[in-house]
RNA sequence: GCCGCCGUGGCUUAGCUGGUAGAGCGGGUGAUUCGUAAUCACCAGGUCGCGGGUUCAAAUCCCGCCGGCGGCUCCA
């Protein structure tokens, strides 16, 4: 068993090795070899470009993004556990939270249905083996009591399995199901993982479409582009944070030369093209958003996938308006990529705001402290509660710092946890009923941008930078003196 | 998985060629009540990642393991 289980993975291999790539860049309509391709103006795609393939990466430092999340007490490593298996303290899973909250949500606007799958299936069972059998990825292996199982390194084998029973007819294709899927495990190589961005257990928003015919593919594919794109910019990550790669197929290349354009229309920006003299794997096209960062390694965020050979393999079928049983394509799809990657990217990006003089931060829906509310002295701590009430009630994070240190001390504290809105309450703002608010976002590394404002002219502000994303509350207590420090 | 570097109180770290640990931050206590990036003093806290070995003696040398990072490889 053992063996056979080596041999199928040198066959897999090696087919994989058999298959050529090209690389080409698609702007303007146009497709260009990589060679030929002029990067001036895109330096972040030679980068990306480069790493791909050539496979060239010079680093000799720990990302940046491992001390953040550190310091941030976001997230840390847990010796106790296998590595690529984190522990998130409170804060970081309220980032994971909003994050799986707003993807969720934005599939199931989309048109899914969400459902939940097992995490562990049989290692033996004839569809799943055969899948196996074909990506060699290394799993974990539970033994049951008679069977041996794997862990799931995504959500397909649940939802094809139940699209495999499903009746489903012409009618409601394109079919949509989605899965969060907290977790999905990969036993990736040691050497392989890296803080949050490289995970053995992690978060992935996988969804799959059920598609009629090409054509439906493609309008479904082009669709999801789209919802991507959204995603990640309302998670904070622009166009101008991630480089577009797509590979494909050169049959599938040369039949939708149009469509592909079309894509490439939708950035507007050069697209990396891997092209493959044949199909090795279950695709033929996919897209990736890949975040390239402050080390230059890329990573895929977004991903859309056409698969046309999952359908046969799992016996999906649906019944066409003729009555006959007919073979669907499938895609799938992520919109955000893993959550635990989304929040790698945003720390290395803020990592590189700083390093061009910007203040690091998270965006503010996201941000687990929203409001740090100062009291200038002990006399101002009630006034301070009271406004911090009136936030929280308000659905704003807030908190106050009631330690017994200088106000200097404590005005360092709150920028140092990257709080976009400072507070400071004394003898003045309690005159004029107004509060001297700090604004992260609108302040240099040396010069802050302070301004008075009314708690509701505060609040407004905050409402409207956070409309449409999802809301938590607080999840430490209110009060810096009662908040332990996890690190 | 292979190769290399690393692992000292909660965190960051000093400790040269072996003689059983020093600091800063954080924490506790007291003083201080402060107008925008670290107030002062005192106190507590370490089986030096784990397990073996060499030695009169190991944080320091050797072996194994675990963990972190980097490279190779890999990324459904």
């Amino acid at each position: 068993m053992e063996e056979l289980d080596e041999k199928e993975l040198t066959q897999a291999l090696r087919d994989e090795e058999k298959a050529k790539s090209y690389w080409y860049i698609l702007h303007d309509g146009k497709l260009v070899s990589v060679e030929e391709f002029d990067f001036s103006n895109y330096p972040k795609l030679k980068k990306f470009a480069d790493y791909e393939i050539s496979k060239r990466r010079a680093v000799d430092r720990v990302p940046p993004h491992v001390e953040l999340m550190k310091r941030l007490q976001i997230a840390d490593y847990e010796e106790a556990s296998d590595s690529g298996h984190m522990r998130y303290y409170p804060k970081g899973r309220l980032i994971k939270s909003l994050l799986e909250e707003f993807v969720t949500r934005k599939c199931i606007e989309y048109g899914a249905m969400e459902v939940e799958t097992p995490i562990m299936y049989s290692r033996d069972h004839p569809t799943l083996r055969r899948y196996l059998e074909r990506f060699p990825a290394r799993q974990y292996i539970i033994k049951g009591d008679k069977r041996e199982f794997f862990l799931r390194f995504a959500a397909c084998f649940g939802q094809f399995l139940m699209c495999s029973d499903a009746v489903i007819t012409y009618r409601n294709l394109p079919l949509k199901i989605y899965e969060l899927t907290r977790y999905s495990f990969r036993k990736e190589q040691r050497g392989e993982l890296v803080g949050l961005r490289r995970l053995r257990a992690f978060t992935m928003p996988d969804m799959h479409t059920i598609v009629k015919d090409m054509e439906q593919a493609k309008k479904e594919f082009m669709n999801q582009y789209r919802l991507s794109v959204e995603t990640l910019r309302a998670i904070g990550l622009t166009p101008e944070d991630y480089e577009v790669a797509i590979r494909v197929t050169k049959d599938f290349y040369e039949e939708n030369k149009e469509f592909l354009r079309e894509i490439s229309e939708i950035l507007k920006k050069p697209i990396l093209i891997e092209m493959w003299d044949r199909r090795f794997f279950y695709f033929v096209l996919k897209f990736e958003f890949n975040f390239v960062d402050a080390l230059d390694k890329a990573s895929a965020l977004s991903t859309v996938q056409i698969d046309v050979e999952n359908a046969e393999r799992y016996d999906i079928s649906y019944v066409g308006k003729d009555g006959e049983k007919k073979r669907p394509y499938i895609l799938h799809c992520s919109a955000s990529g893993a959550i635990e990657r989304c929040i790698y990217a945003l720390l290395e990006k803020a990592y590189m705001d700083a390093e061009r003089g910007k203040p690091p931060m998270l965006p503010v829906w996201l941000s687990p402290v929203q409001v740090r509310v100062i009291p200038i002295s002990e006399n101002f701590l009630d006034t301070a509660y009271e406004v911090a009430e009136k936030l929280n009630k308000r659905l704003i994070r807030a908190d106050v710092d009631d330690r017994d240190e200088t106000l200097n001390k404590k005005v360092r504290d709150a920028s140092t946890e990257w709080i976009p809105y400072v507070a400071v309450i004394g003898k003045r703002e309690v005159e004029e009923g107004k509060l001297t608010v700090t604004i992260r976002a609108e302040s240099e590394l040396e010069k802050q941008k302070r301004m008075k404002m009314s708690v509701e002219e505060l609040i407004d502000r905050i409402k409207k930078e956070c409309e449409g994303m999802p809301f938590k509350p607080l999840p430490l207590p209110v009060r810096l003196s009662e908040r332990p420090s996890f690190r």
